[in-house]
Parts: structure tokens; C-alpha cells; sequence
DNA sequence: GCGACTGTTACGCCGCGTCATTGTGC
DNA sequence: AGCACAATGACGCGGCGTAACAGTCG
């Protein structure tokens, strides 16, 4: 309440497990205080989780992001950093959609097969069983 | 030429790397002869090789793609198993259109996100930097 | 003394890439 | 004797899941 969240809250909150935000942390994208053993997220160890889990969202990989945090957490030159975001940032929409090309292709190509199946079934329901054209023509 | 290739000779035909084509057989996705301790592969080898990267290209998993090649070898009921085959891509198309989805998804998320940025940059630029942390003229 | 919560350690999965090292054949 | 080609073995990456086991708090 008073800002200081357990684990198992931050777990709660986000919908990860325990095991996910430990594992942040060994990658050093969290680092939260310790009350002997046990961790203790601030409100800002939170906001980054916030950040870190957009950027999984949007396909960026967690030492992308963790650079990006880390650009973002030194203050200066701030207005460079934000170009340079963007600059990532369009270069990643590239990337997904040439991510989306490809998945349209394969859908293009197994609706393809597809209809190459039905037809060897329909063959066969007409004519008997017969082979079925193991291997594509060589 | 006779129906008979080395390791290299699909490697380079399929563009794929001699590990990756190890890597299948540890998988046991293929099984070529051996003369000695070198890899013999046949024409079915080289036909279930093309089955395999069709797969991959589509979005199959190779345990997938194990298990569809391993029930086509079955001859028994091939009916039967073309039309679980049919069945699977069906569901795979799905798959994909659902990535698909998940994809545009993050471009709008990225290109919204972007425009806040830009929005940010923008500000700056017309009255100056409103954090303390003020940088050097640029 | 139970259950809820926390901690650490460590191996597993997928699809190979990448050495390192050692043959074998021409 | 050199070169291309082949073989095995083993570790690495990314992003965690999944035990297994131990400790702490109410």
C-alpha cells in the first residue's frame, strides 16, 4: 500500500510467476531491495516491469529492452535518447512486418497443401485407392 | 547421381548447414544408411527432407512434423491419415492467423507508442525542457 | 504444526550455431 | 602432403517452466 510490493503481488498483478520476475532480475532488468532474503519492490521497480512487459509485447528481446532501460535511467541527453528510441522503434515495426510476411506466406502455402490433399482424397473416393504422390516431381 | 548423397551434397542443395541435418537425425526426423561411419542418404531421405522444411516453413514444430511423417510411413489407412492431416493444418492455419493477429497487434501498439514519443520530442522543442535534468544546448 | 509465501539451485525444452578435435579419401 | 570432406562431442543462447528442498511468518 505504501509502495512496497512483495513478489507475489508484482506475480499477481502482472500475471507472471515468481519465477519470471527472479529471472529478470538474475538478466539484472529488476533489481529490487532486500529485506534479509526476501525482495521488496519499490514503485519504481514496478514501473519498469511495466515497461519491460510492453516491450515483450511489441516483440523486443529482453536485452533489448534492458539496454533501452538502461539508456532511459541516465539522465542526461535525454532528447537523444528519445530520437534514438524511435529510431529503434521504426526499425522494429520493420521487422514485424516482415515477421507478418512471412507468417501470410506460410498460411498462403498450407491453405495451398490444403487443397492438394482434398484432392488426393477426392481421387481416391472416385477411383479406389491408389498411390499417392509420395514425393513432389524430381 | 544415382540416387545416392553425401551430407554436403543436401546441405548445399537445401541450403541448410550438415549440423542442422545431424541435428534431424539425433531427432530422428531421418535415418540415412551409413557406409563406415559416413552418412548414406537415399532419395526417401532426401524426399522426407523436403517434407521437413515444408513444415518448418509452415510454423510446425519438428516433434510435428516427426509425428506426421511417422504416421504417413504407417501405410495402413492413409485415408485416414490424410484427412488427419487435413485436420491439423486447419488448425495450424488458425495458429498462424492468430500470430498474425498478436502481430499487428504490436504494430499498433509500437506506432502509438512512437507518436507519444514524437508527441514528447516535439514539446521539447517549442518551450524547452520542462525536466530539471536540463541538457546543453544541442 | 499447518498452510501460504518466500528463497536457492539446477536441469529441461527447442532448434540449431559454433567451436574443438579427429579421422578419411584423393 | 595437402585439401576437402566427413565424424563426434560438448557448450551456448533465449526465456523461462518445473521440480526439489529449505526456511519464515501468522
Amino acid at each position: 500500500m505504501n509502495g512496497t510490493f512483495s513478489i507475489g503481488d508484482l506475480a499477481r498483478e502482472f500475471g507472471v510467476t515468481l519465477r519470471t520476475l527472479r529471472f529478470y532480475e538474475d538478466k539484472r532488468l529488476l533489481s529490487p531491495r532486500r529485506r534479509g532474503p526476501v525482495r521488496l519492490y519499490s514503485r519504481r521497480d514496478r514501473a519498469r516491469l511495466k515497461l519491460i512487459l510492453l516491450g515483450k509485447r511489441v516483440g523486443f528481446s529482453l536485452s533489448q529492452i534492458k539496454e533501452m532501460l538502461d539508456l532511459y535511467e541516465l539522465k542526461d541527453g535525454k532528447a537523444r535518447h528519445l530520437k534514438a528510441a524511435l529510431a529503434r522503434f521504426s526499425a522494429h515495426v520493420e521487422v514485424l512486418r516482415h515477421q507478418k510476411e512471412d507468417i501470410e506466406q506460410a498460411i498462403r502455402e498450407l491453405t495451398h497443401t490444403m487443397g492438394i490433399v482434398a484432392g488426393m482424397l477426392r481421387d481416391r473416393e472416385e477411383r479406389g485407392d491408389f498411390f499417392p504422390a509420395a514425393e513432389p516431381a524430381e
